[in-house]
DNA sequence: CTATCATATGAATATATGTTCATATGAATA
DNA sequence: TATTCATATGAACATATATTCATATGATAG
């Protein structure tokens, strides 16, 4: 007899998911969190706003990649920023982005 | 005058980083949520324990593509299997795998 | 207005990654 | 043991994306 889907399993959890354009928007929030420059920018904004030349000084990289990855930040409305004189200061645009990292932190801490 | 870094705020700044490897681990792990296919294995997850062929029926895709994630969410043990015959049934590993997924959701539900 | 500084951005490059196709593996059954 | 079914996997391909370089923009000071 040929195996078939388990019918009754399949609409129950096709039934419990999301939409998935809901779920797309998820997984492109998580992908911003995704990549360990933009995690570092996250971090270090958990402790104070910050110009991009001291963003890049602090996580030793070049100007441009920083730019490149608030921009990023932004669009997605992780970050926001103001700008006085020639600098722009970033800072965090949410209070989820927290809830987020140390959702992500915790797993991790728990393996080591 | 050439501007310079503002010592102070760097030297705060990093020291409240988190060291670079955990960091680096953190966007590893959320790199794995940051896929429309793998976040709706999850999610299916969170309903009932799923075997791969009905797995792919709920999310419309193909076996292959679905065990390639499948691999991928085993090795950073976010799912576990089990096998019960010639099947093969998936589920969550984590309680970590909830939260994380919630944290991510409800920033998403909010914009709505 | 011009020069300089801080930041932003476009193009190019290299790399990573998701899906498909074909096929292998492993378990059950005839 | 040969066949069939469920799953796994390697290779190939297409696409996405992070960084760098060069340069543009925008603001201030002289």
């Amino acid at each position: 007899m040929d195996k078939v889907v388990d019918q009754e399993v399949v609409d129950k959890v096709m039934n419990s998911l999301p939409d998935e354009e809901i779920l797309y928007d998820v997984a492109e929030l998580f992908k911003i969190f995704g990549d360990s420059t933009r995690i570092r920018i996250i971090c270090a904004l958990f402790t104070s706003e910050m110009c991009v030349y001291d963003l890049a000084a602090c996580l030793k990289m070049n100007q441009s990649a920083i730019s490149h990855q608030l921009r990023i930040l932004k669009a997605n409305k992780l970050v926001k920023n103001r700008r006085e004189g020639k600098m722009m200061y970033y800072s965090l645009d949410d209070e989820h982005v927290k809830s987020i990292f140390e959702a992500g932190y915790a797993h991790i801490m728990e393996e080591k």
